[in-house]
DNA sequence: CGAACCGTTGAAAGCATTCAACCTCGGTGG
DNA sequence: CCACCGAGGTTGAATGCTTTCAACGGTTCG
């Protein structure tokens, strides 16, 4: 499937001759021109012949899949820098749509699948990122499971703040591009739900509007508490001894 | 699928003549001396510095974390076949207990990645093996997000049913391991709700009760229309007009 | 200006949880 | 041998959080 040989034909090929060491996954992309999507454009949809890899360079990106009914359930918001459709079945998982005006570029999965076999650079990178999602989508399962509409809305303020970081977040603001139903269908809610528990943070002054998609943050250590991932930060907090197992001994 | 005893044997023979192409990540494992672990014993636990990668090579394992004030979400079971502790981060982001006696190989995390560094023939696996991690964590979402209590036990049972085949799997009968309050921290569930809708699926008919931990499949096409996942095979049950709505967005 | 979309708010209903009691089955010890 | 016990599992009733149904407010755009 994927030859070590000195083969190394394909428009991956080009690249590597302009720079031989890619050091980050970006540089993969780089010298592809970049496509554009309007709002609520469809990048692919789950079920399509999965043939290339995306990378997206602005704007933002909801992965969804829809089970029978028409539920739908976003399973991530993806931003500038993270990769798309990485996978080596033969058909999409899920879909992707832009949330905002996006731009992405695309590689062939082959082209990209090449690249990486040659690269001994990109390799830990990729398997890197792969596992950051799987952390990602690890956390996602805990606040589905176990926690309140409350946490979960705190929870995805934290994200969202933390992601924003270095990008655009001008003091303790929090750029939310997406919609009501969009945040409802990743965090598991209802759009009223969310509603009312973003209104309830208000009114506590936890969060203070600015815009109808950007919160400042008024009481960052109280948001940090309501999260209910619980260790450790939580000065507010008053629950006692925490009953960390002792270590196996083994 | 397994390596059994004997199979070890010669594949620890191909190992120690230094064979250069191992052609599965089974046979990574196989020079390694098993370990056991009982009922209920830490495989390792989630902020342990991870400094191995296991293999499972009999038995069942859940992985798991747990927030604060002691909600237990398990994400995973582990069956034979299974690798754990896959990841690049220097701890552990979960917890791994032997749910059933369980015998497992462990690698050091540089003998592996040196292993996969060195074969081209092993890394388009593992990175398959990781992209169905993140396909059934995707599916987990799904259900965690938006299915009801019926669907999350009918879709489990059809999960572990499936997962079963081949391996035990006589007719039509499904094991679960697992004790109840090990399926309810899985599904996102009181083990009450858990056990009330197992209850109901017996009433029906759906299942039949075969020993505590085990379920012989009554009527598979029912079951499997119960999982809610809603696409074809579900015209077996009753449930007249159901307001299919349109499938697609596309 | 009106229509459409998005978001907010209110009231009622529903599904899962919580609290509590009871059952069942192995294991144990008298 | 059998009574007792404890863990795991089941069942019942009441509570509660989120959903559902419905109406209203606000903003954008033709």
């Amino acid at each position: 499937m994927l030859s070590t040989g000195s083969t190394a034909q394909s428009n991956f090929a080009a690249v590597a001759m302009m720079k031989p060491q890619l050091e980050t996954l970006d540089e993969l992309f780089a010298a592809v021109p970049r496509e554009t999507l309007d709002i609520g454009a469809g990048l692919f949809w789950e079920g399509d012949r999965a043939q290339h890899i995306f990378e997206v360079s602005e704007g933002v990106l909801r992965i969804f899949k829809i089970i029978g009914d028409g539920r739908r359930v976003i399973t991530g918001f993806l931003y500038a820098g993270d990769m798309v459709g990485l996978t080596l079945r033969d058909v999409y998982l899920y879909s992707a749509e832009a949330v905002t005006p996006v731009k992405v570029r695309r590689l062939t999965k082959k082209a990209f699948q090449d690249a990486i076999e040659h690269s001994p650079e990109l390799r830990p990178r990729l398997f890197a990122l792969m596992c950051d999602e799987m952390a990602a989508a690890q956390d996602q399962m805990v606040l589905l499971s176990r926690k309140s509409a409350e946490e979960r809305v705190c929870s995805f303020l934290m994200l969202t703040a933390r992601r924003m970081q270095g990008d655009r977040q001008v003091g303790r603001t929090v750029q939310l591009p997406m919609s009501r139903q969009d945040m409802a269908d990743y965090l598991g809610l209802t759009i009223e739900t969310v509603s009312r528990t973003i209104t309830k943070l208000i009114a506590r002054g936890v969060i203070v509007p600015n815009g109808r998609h950007a919160f400042d943050i008024g009481k960052p250590g109280k948001l940090l508490a309501l999260c209910g991932d619980g260790d450790s930060y939580e000065d507010i907090g008053e629950r006692g001894a925490k009953t960390r197992q002792a270590v196996w001994p083994h």
